[in-house]
RNA sequence: GGGCGCUUAGCUCAGUUGGUUAGAGCGUCUGGUUUACACCCAGAAGGUCAUAGGUUCGACUCCUAUAGCGCCCACCA
C-alpha cells in the first residue's frame, strides 16, 4: 500500500531511470508519426542549473510529453554550450587562485584550452544530472556540445559560404574593447552602470571642452561645434588654429558637425576617434586622422610623452594637475554621474579601440528567400512579418522589429582562445600576405591559422539543425554542406523544429541570430514558434542573483525539499510567455500540496479496487451510470478537450490551473466524497483517476507514474500511455449540480436548521452529521441551485418532497427561503438585489440582440439561445417580482 | 531621445472575438482529529479591475489622455 504522504525523494531517480533505460526518451528516425521537435536550449556548460533553466526545462519537458502523449514521433535533443567568453573567464580566474598564476595566458594557447576542456567535461556532467532532476525527458542519445566536432566543421562551413557570398569581411572598425579579458565583445553583451567622476573644463585655445576623460585627450586636434550654433558662427568649417595642449602647442582644426550637441556645455568638443563610437564616425564623416592612445592593456602610449606607459587610471589626475599648471584647467565639476560601459561577462570596462575584425554585413543582398534576392536583416524580418515564426507573446514582434531596424553589421570575432577558431590562414613571404579561407587548412607550409575564434552566438546559431547531422560524417570532406543535410536522416525527419522555447533575454543574442544563421545556410526557418518565458524572481519582485544566496532559490534544493512536480507547477501555473513571474516557498508548497492531494485520492481509489478485488481493469459500462457518475464524466470530457486545447496553444499556465481545479475541486472534493456509503461504479472511478494521470503526467510526471506503476491493469509506463479523447456520449452533470447548490445552501445555514433542511431536500447528500458542526452567524437563506438544473432533476413526487423548495419553475435560477428558518428582512434584500441584477442583465441581452451586427454576424444557433435566455431571464424576473411582493 | 509593457482582493497572479453576480492560490478570520489526505475539510470577510474622458444598449476588455512602476535600445564630449 502506498503511504500516507508522497514522498516525491523515494521516488523519482528510480522513475527517471526506469524511464531512460526503457528507451522512451528515444525518438525514432523511421518512426511513421508526424515529428515534434524541441531543440533545448543548451545551458552555459560552466556551472550549475539555475532557476531559468528550471522554468525552461519544465515548460519544454510538458510540450514534449504531452505531443509524445499525442502520438507525435517527439524529439527533444538536449545539449550544452561552450561560453566562449564566459567560460574562459571563469577558468582563466580558477588558475590565478588555484595554481597562484598572474597572468595564466603564459601557459600557452594548447594548455590554457586543455584546462577549460577538464573544467567543461566536469561542469556538462554537473548539469546533465541536473537536467534528469527536473524529469526532462530529453533523448540522451542525441546529446550534443557546440564543442563537437560536427557542429565545429558546420561553423567552419557557414563562415566559408558567408565569406564566398562577401557577407563576412574584415575590416578596421572601433570595438568595444575589453583590457581585463583582452578580447573585445558585441554591443549585446554591453551593460551601463552609474558612475559618479569629476567632471573637467579646459582651455582648447578660444573654446572650452569638457570631459571626464582627460587621459584620453593627447591626441586630440578636433574641435567639433554644431553648425548652427549661433556661438561659432564667426569660425569656418576646416579653420586651423594654434594653441597649447598637454605636452605643448599643437595645431587644430575646427570641424561643424551635427554630433556636438549645443545644448551640452560650451557646445564645443574635442574628439577621440580611436577610443570613441561617436568620435570615429564623426572622423569617418569627414576623414580625420585617427591615433591610438592607449594601448590594449590600458596603458598610455608614446603619444602621452612623459605620461607613457602609465596605466590610465593613474594618469587622469598628473595630466589634469599639470593642466592646471599651465593655467588650462577652467573648473572641475564634482560629483558628476554619467554611465559607464562595462562588458556584462566579467564586469571589465570597456575601452573602445580601433581594431581589425570579422564582420557579419546584415545589409548586403544576396540572401535568395521566396525567390526574392535579400539582405540578412530584411529575411529575418520577412520570416516574422509573414508568420512563418510565430512569437509568443505577439507583443515581442514588436521588440523584434524595433531591434532589426537598429541592427548594424555584427562583430564575429573574439580575442580569445575559447571557441571555433576563425577558419582563415595567413601566408606571409617578403611583402605580400596570401589568405585561405576555407573549411580545412590549406596545404604547404608557412600558413598560420588567424588566433582569434568566433562569438559564442555564431556556433549557437545553428543549434537548431547541426545537432541533427549525422556526426559520422563530421571528417568525410568530400561532402559539402547540403550533402551532409541531405545524407542526414535526423535532419530530415526532425527539422525545422516546432518549439524555440527560451527566455525573452536572448531573443536578440541567440534567436534572431539562429532564424540569420538557418534561413542563409539552410534555406529553411528553424522552428515554427518561439515561445518566450520571462524571468523568475522574488517573492518582492528583484531578480535573483547567484552572489546572494538569500535571495537565490536553488532548483536542486526546492526538488530535494518538495519534489520536482512541485516545483515544475509552481513555475507553470499563475504564469504567461513574456512576463515576470515570482517565485517563493509557500507557492512551491502549495504545488506540493497537490501532489500529495493527487496521491491521496489516488491511494483512496487504489483502497477502493483493492476491496473488491480488481485486478485488472474494469470495464467502463455507460449505460448504469448515477447522478454522480454522468457529472464526473461530464466535466471530465470538458477538461480533457480544453487540457488538450490549451497544450496545443502553449497556454501551460491554463493547462496546469484547469487540472488542479478540476482533481481538488471536482474529483476530490465531489465525486469522491459523493462516492463515499454509495455502490461506487468502479468503471467510472478507473476510467476518472486513469484520465486524471495522463492528463496530468505532462505537468507532474514522477508522482503520475509513481501512481500509475499501482494502478490495476494499467499496462506499460504512463509516459508512453495515449493522450485521452472525449468518451462518446453526452453526460447529464445537471442532477450533482443540484446536490451542489444545496448542499452549499444547507452548509451555510444556521446549525440548528441543517438537519431539518437537509431532510426536505430529496437529494443524496454525503453526511448528514456534517451540518451539526458549521458556524452558528451563517446567513439563514437556503439558497438553492441553478434551475436549469431543478428542472431536469428529480420525479414530481421528490419536487414536492423539497416542502417549502417545491416553488421552483422550469428554466430559473431561484432562491427560496425555507419556511421559518429565514430572516424575512434579509431576503428581502437580497431579493431585491437579484432583481437588480436580473434587470441589468436583461437590458444587456436586449442589447445584444438589437445590435445589427451581432444578429447578422453570430451564428444563428447562438442568436437564438441568446433569445431564449433572454426570455428566460423575463420570466424569472417576474417570479422573482413576485415573491418579492409575498414576503 | 526611440521602442515595448505593467497597474485586477492584504500578498502573488489568471482573465481575447466587449455580455449574467470579475476568479484562483496564499494570508486573515470562524468552525472541525470527517480513516484517502491537517501537505486535510467546511465556511466567511476582502474589489469604484490605477485615474479621467470617449466609443457602445453594455467596457477589466476597445480608443485618447494623465499618473505611478518596469523592461529593451541608443546617447551621455
Amino acid at each position: 500500500m502506498l503511504d500516507k504522504q508522497y514522498d516525491a525523494k523515494k521516488y523519482e531517480d528510480g522513475i527517471y531511470k526506469m524511464w531512460e533505460e526503457s528507451g522512451a526518451f528515444k525518438a525514432d528516425v523511421n518512426s511513421e508519426k508526424e515529428a515534434f521537435t524541441i531543440s533545448m536550449p543548451p545551458p552555459n556548460a560552466t556551472g550549475t542549473l539555475h532557476l531559468g533553466h528550471a522554468v525552461m526545462l519544465a515548460l519544454e519537458d510538458i510540450m514534449i510529453r504531452h505531443r509524445r502523449m499525442k502520438g507525435y514521433e517527439a524529439l527533444y535533443l538536449p545539449g550544452t554550450d561552450h561560453a566562449a567568453i564566459a567560460t574562459e573567464n571563469v577558468v582563466i580566474r580558477k588558475i590565478k587562485e588555484e595554481k597562484k598564476i598572474k597572468d595564466p595566458r603564459t601557459l600557452g594557447r594548447e594548455a590554457v584550452i586543455q584546462e577549460i576542456k577538464d573544467f567543461v567535461a566536469n561542469s556538462q556532467n554537473t548539469i546533465r544530472s541536473q537536467v534528469r532532476k527536473m524529469g526532462t525527458s530529453c533523448d540522451w542519445s542525441r546529446e550534443r556540445y557546440t564543442m563537437d566536432e560536427m557542429l565545429n566543421r558546420c561553423v567552419n562551413e557557414v563562415f566559408v559560404k558567408m565569406y564566398k557570398d562577401g557577407l563576412i569581411y574584415r575590416g578596421h572598425r572601433i570595438v568595444n574593447w575589453d583590457p581585463n579579458l583582452k578580447t573585445n565583445v558585441s554591443d549585446d553583451e554591453m551593460d551601463y552602470v552609474e558612475k559618479k567622476d569629476s567632471f573637467y573644463w579646459f582651455k582648447y585655445g578660444p573654446f572650452t571642452i569638457g570631459t571626464v576623460r582627460p587621459e584620453t585627450k593627447f591626441g586630440d586636434k578636433y574641435v567639433v561645434v554644431h553648425p548652427d550654433d549661433e556661438r561659432y558662427q564667426q569660425y569656418e568649417h576646416g579653420e586651423t588654429f594654434e594653441c597649447e595642449w598637454i605636452n605643448g602647442p599643437i595645431t587644430a582644426t575646427i570641424i561643424k558637425d551635427k554630433a556636438a550637441d549645443p545644448e551640452f556645455g560650451t557646445g564645443a568638443m574635442t574628439i577621440t576617434p580611436w577610443h570613441s563610437a561617436v568620435d570615429f564616425e564623426i572622423a569617418e564623416r569627414h576623414n580625420l586622422d585617427k591615433e591610438q592612445i592607449i594601448d590594449l592593456e590600458g596603458n598610455l602610449l608614446s603619444v602621452a610623452d612623459e605620461f607613457a606607459g602609465m596605466p590610465i587610471t593613474e594618469a587622469r589626475e598628473k595630466i589634469v594637475e599639470k593642466l592646471d599648471k599651465k593655467g588650462l584647467l577652467v573648473k572641475v565639476e564634482e560629483n558628476y554621474v554619467h554611465k559607464v560601459a562595462i562588458n556584462s561577462r566579467g564586469k571589465g570596462m570597456i575601452e573602445p579601440q580601433i581594431r581589425e575584425q570579422w564582420f557579419i554585413d546584415v545589409n548586403k543582398k544576396v540572401v535568395q528567400w521566396k525567390g526574392v534576392t535579400r539582405s540578412l536583416k530584411e529575411v529575418m524580418q520577412e520570416v516574422v512579418r509573414s508568420e512563418e515564426i510565430k512569437i509568443l507573446p505577439e507583443r515581442f514582434d514588436k521588440i523584434y522589429f524595433n531591434w532589426i531596424d537598429n541592427l548594424r553589421d555584427w562583430c564575429i570575432s573574439r580575442q580569445i582562445w575559447w571557441g571555433h577558431q576563425i577558419p582563415v590562414w595567413y601566408k606571409t613571404e617578403g611583402d605580400s600576405t596570401d589568405m585561405h579561407v576555407g573549411v580545412q587548412a590549406p596545404e604547404g607550409e608557412g600558413w598560420e591559422r588567424d588566433p582569434d575564434t568566433l562569438d559564442t552566438w555564431f556556433s549557437s546559431g545553428s543549434w537548431t539543425w547541426s545537432t541533427l547531422i549525422d556526426p559520422n560524417l563530421a571528417d568525410d570532406y568530400s561532402l559539402s554542406l547540403e550533402d551532409m543535410l541531405e545524407n542526414s536522416p535526423d535532419f530530415q525527419k526532425f527539422h525545422p523544429t516546432q518549439v524555440l522555447e527560451t527566455g525573452y533575454d536572448i531573443l536578440f543574442f541567440w534567436v534572431a541570430r539562429m532564424i540569420l544563421m538557418t534561413t542563409y545556410t539552410v534555406g529553411t526557418i528553424p522552428f515554427d514558434t518561439v515561445y518566450l518565458h520571462g524571468l523568475i524572481r522574488t517573492r518582492e519582485g528583484k531578480k535573483m542573483s547567484k552572489s546572494d544566496p538569500k535571495t537565490c532559490i536553488d532548483p536542486l534544493e526546492v526538488i530535494e525539499k518538495y519534489g520536482a512536480d512541485a516545483l515544475r507547477m509552481s513555475m507553470v501555473i499563475g504564469s504567461s510567455p513574456g512576463n515576470d513571474s515570482r517565485l517563493y516557498d509557500e507557492k512551491i508548497k502549495g504545488y506540493r500540496n497537490f501532489t500529495n492531494k493527487l496521491w491521496n485520492a489516488s491511494r483512496f481509489v487504489l483502497g477502493i479496487f483493492e476491496e473488491n478485488g480488481i485486478a485488472e481493469a474494469p470495464k467502463l459500462d455507460l449505460k448504469n451510470l448515477s447522478d454522480a457518475d454522468q457529472w464526473i464524466l461530464d466535466k471530465l470530457n470538458k477538461v480533457v478537450v480544453e487540457t488538450d486545447n490549451s497544450l496545443m496553444e502553449y497556454k501551460i499556465g491554463e493547462a496546469g490551473q484547469l487540472l488542479y481545479d478540476f482533481v481538488w475541486n471536482e474529483f476530490c472534493d465531489w465525486y469522491l466524497e459523493l462516492s463515499k456509503g454509495e455502490k461506487q461504479n468502479l468503471g467510472v472511478l478507473y476510467h476518472c483517476l486513469k484520465t486524471i494521470l495522463i492528463l496530468l503526467h505532462p505537468i507532474t510526471p514522477f508522482v503520475t507514474e509513481q501512481i500509475w506503476s499501482q494502478l490495476p491493469g494499467a499496462e506499460g509506463m504512463l509516459i508512453q500511455a495515449d493522450f485521452p479523447t472525449p468518451l462518446e456520449g453526452q453526460f447529464d452533470g445537471s442532477a450533482v449540480e443540484l446536490t451542489i447548490g444545496i448542499v452549499s445552501a444547507i452548509r451555510s445555514m444556521r446549525a440548528e436548521n441543517q438537519i431539518e433542511a437537509a431532510q426536505k431536500i430529496p437529494v443524496t447528500i454525503f453526511a448528514y452529521d456534517h451540518f451539526e458542526t458549521v458556524d452558528r452567524n451563517k446567513p439563514d437563506i437556503i439558497r438553492l441551485a441553478r434551475l436549469s438544473a431543478l428542472s431536469l432533476y428529480g420525479t414530481d413526487e421528490e419536487k414536492k418532497l423539497s416542502g417549502a423548495a417545491a416553488d421552483v419553475v422550469n428554466g430559473m435560477e431561484i432562491y427560496i427561503p425555507l419556511e421559518g428558518l429565514v430572516d424575512t428582512e434579509k431576503e428581502k434584500e437580497r431579493l431585491q438585489k437579484e432583481i437588480a441584477n436580473l434587470t441589468k442583465y436583461i437590458a444587456g441581452l436586449t442589447g445584444k440582440l438589437s445590435n445589427k451586427k451581432f444578429v447578422q454576424n453570430a451564428p444563428e444557433a447562438i442568436v437564438e439561445a441568446e433569445k431564449n435566455k433572454l426570455e428566460e431571464a423575463e420570466e424569472k424576473l417576474g417570479k422573482m417580482e413576485e415573491q418579492l411582493k409575498n414576503l
